[in-house]
DNA sequence: TATTGTTATACTCTATAACTATA
DNA sequence: TATAGTTATAGAGTATAACAATA
C-alpha cells in the first residue's frame, strides 16, 4: 500500500537528473524548443507587433505579390476562415491591400504596399536576430542540419500517401 | 498604383517554388513540425486518450514516485494552476493518487498505480509507434541529431543568464 | 515571508460549420 | 457542384491573480 513518502525520499527524487523517456521523445523536444521560440519570438516584435502567424502570411505575401488569401491557408496549413482577421489587421497596419482580380470576382489578390514591404523587411531582420539569439548554443552547422531536418521531415510528408 | 492583376499572372504566383524566407527560419520550421507531432499524437491516443501534456506528467510521476506538482510544473516549464485539472483526470483515470507526506502537510506527492504504471507502459509503446511513424522520412542518425539539436537547444538555455 | 495546492477567470488560438457570391 | 471569402461560434489550452493552509 505504501501510503506515503518521507522527506528524505522526496528530497531524493526532486535531486534525480532529467533523463527519463519524456528526454528521448522528439514530440516532447520539439514542444519546449518551439515554447523557446514562441515567447522569444513575441517579446521581440512587443505588444502590439505581428505574430509568428501574421508574419509569417505578411512574409509569403511580399515575395509572392498576388497570392490569394487561400492560397496562403494552404502554404501556412491554417484554415481558411483563421486568415480573415489576420489579413484584416495587416491591412489596417497599411502593410498589404486586398486588390480585385479581373479574371475572377470570388478572388482578391494580396498586395503588399511598399510600407508593408520596408516594414516587413526591418521586422525579417529582428525574427533573424532573435532566431540568432534562441540559437546561441547552436554553432552554424547545427542550425543549418536542425533547419533541414526540420523541412525533411515536413515536406516528405506531403508526398507519403497516409 | 498597379490595382489589379491578371489571372495568369497569379497562376505563376501559385506555382513558384516554396523556397522563401520562411523556410530558412527555424522557428517556423520548428512549429510546422510540432503541429505534424501534435497532430498525430492525438489521433494516436483518441477522442479520451491524454494530452501530450497530461502523458508528460504521468511520464514524470511513473518515473519519478512521489514528485509534487509544483515539481512536475516546474520540470514541464508550465504553471503549477494548469495542472490541477490535468491530476484531477490522472486520477479520477485510475492512474495516480495523491498521497499526503509526513512532513510537509502542504505537499501530496504524486504516486502511480500499478494500473497506472501498466496503461503509462502502453501508452509509451503507442507513443513511440506514433513517433516512428511521423519520423519515417529521418534514418536513425538523423532522429538521434534531430533529439540532440532540439534538447541542446532548451538544456543550455537554462545556464544562461538571460 | 515563502511555498503548495487550489480556484476563478480571462484571454489567445484555432477549428468547425454555415452562408454568399461567384465560377 | 466546387471554390473564395466571410461570419459566428465554440472549444481547447494556458496564463494570471488571488486565497487558504502550512512552513
Amino acid at each position: 500500500m505504501s501510503g506515503s513518502l518521507a522527506r528524505s525520499d522526496r528530497d531524493d527524487v526532486a535531486r534525480a537528473r532529467t533523463d527519463g523517456a519524456l528526454e528521448t521523445l522528439v514530440g516532447y523536444n520539439l514542444k519546449r524548443a518551439y515554447m523557446l521560440f514562441q515567447t522569444d519570438f513575441r517579446e521581440t516584435m512587443g505588444d502590439d507587433g505581428l505574430t509568428p502567424r501574421s508574419f509569417s502570411a505578411l512574409s509569403l505575401v511580399v515575395e509572392r505579390p498576388g497570392i490569394t488569401q487561400s492560397d496562403v491557408s494552404r502554404c501556412l496549413g491554417i484554415e481558411r476562415s483563421g486568415l480573415v482577421a489576420m489579413i484584416d489587421d495587416l491591412e489596417r497596419r497599411g502593410h498589404l491591400r486586398r486588390v480585385p482580380v479581373p479574371g475572377d470576382r470570388r478572388v482578391q489578390a494580396l498586395q503588399a504596399t511598399p510600407d508593408g514591404c520596408a516594414a516587413y523587411d526591418r521586422m525579417l531582420a529582428e525574427v533573424r536576430a532573435h532566431e540568432a539569439r534562441v540559437l546561441a548554443t547552436l554553432d552554424a552547422d547545427e542550425r543549418e542540419t536542425l533547419v533541414t531536418l526540420l523541412r525533411k521531415l515536413r515536406t516528405a510528408r506531403k508526398d507519403q500517401g497516409e
